[in-house]
DNA sequence: ATAGAAGTTCAAGTCAACTTGAGGTCAAGG
DNA sequence: CCTTGACCTCAAGTTGACTTGAACTTCTAT
């Protein structure tokens, strides 16, 4: 397969697809300057890495799970530790999730000011607050804004 | 208070404080370049915002949600699709939890061939992979990794 | 054989959310 | 009075994951 067939079917820009390999995370047949070409497994590996960021793993945490590289035994540690952190993630996002739901269809003029948002929100709060994680953002995770330009 | 003190009380930098009024999260009492007065209430819109961004709200949208402006019927529509966004978000979480907490005891020798951590992953990724979130992306979620600067 | 579509490399740009640094102000304590 | 430290502004730097552009090469189709 070629880069734009593989983009094709993994929906990845090809300037992505260059950019994964650059760092590891995929490999292609044929030497330097050549064009390249990629073996169907590719794609599994494409879906991995795809599935990786939606879980909110960075792609340097990727690439040591899919590697066959050093120690194993970090790694099962590290997994471990992820699946825990997406946990907490849930939770966080459930609480959050139910007091949108609640403002999107509260009386209240402003949710800023209604009561029942404040106290759902005050009790998702606690413990996202707590701590500050590192310098864990989210990003702006909209499935509904499609800007023109992505589909071109 | 003065910016040290929400500092201190909310966890956040003062040079977060000062982003956040610059860019209209909060406000400040007294006149520029004059030291920085707040209102007690702007913690607990330091709460909001720091949850916003749990939930994978930007700036942007936080500032749409909190700040009493134009339109508040767009506003009812963009926080039931953000509860939406979320509760997919959620269901993806969960996959790959489960997908890794498998991989953290699979007795495969590498996880990238174990045939249930693909299965799972495989089902986890339909609906990952379909469409691509714009440009967004999820961070490293570290809870574990706390860099050693980050304690001073 | 040759046009032009599609590929290549490498450097530089982008974006969000901050942080860092330089240089300046101001109030209080010794 | 003078230093110290907390504060100020404004500009520039950082990070991750790419994208974009320029300049060049290589397939493919006519």
């Amino acid at each position: 397969m070629d880069i734009s067939e593989v983009s094709r079917r993994s929906g990845m820009p090809a300037s992505a697809l260059r950019y994964y390999e650059e760092k590891g995370l995929i490999v292609s047949l044929s030497e330097k300057g050549q064009r390249r070409r990629f073996a169907p497994a590719v794609l599994d590996q494409l879906s991995m890495i795809a599935l990786g960021q939606a879980a909110g793993l960075s792609l340097d945490e990727i690439q040591t799970m899919l590697s066959p590289n050093g120690e194993p035994n970090i790694d099962r540690q590290m997994l471990a530790e992820k699946a825990a952190d997406i946990d907490r993630q849930v939770l966080r996002l459930k609480a959050m999730s139910k007091g949108l739901k609640h403002a999107a269809q509260c009386p209240a003029p402003h949710h800023a000011q209604c009561p029942s948002f404040q106290a759902l929100m005050k009790a998702a709060a606690s413990g996202a607050l707590e701590r500050r994680w590192g310098k864990t953002r989210l990003p702006p995770l909209s499935s509904t804004t499609v800007d023109p330009k992505d589909q071109e």
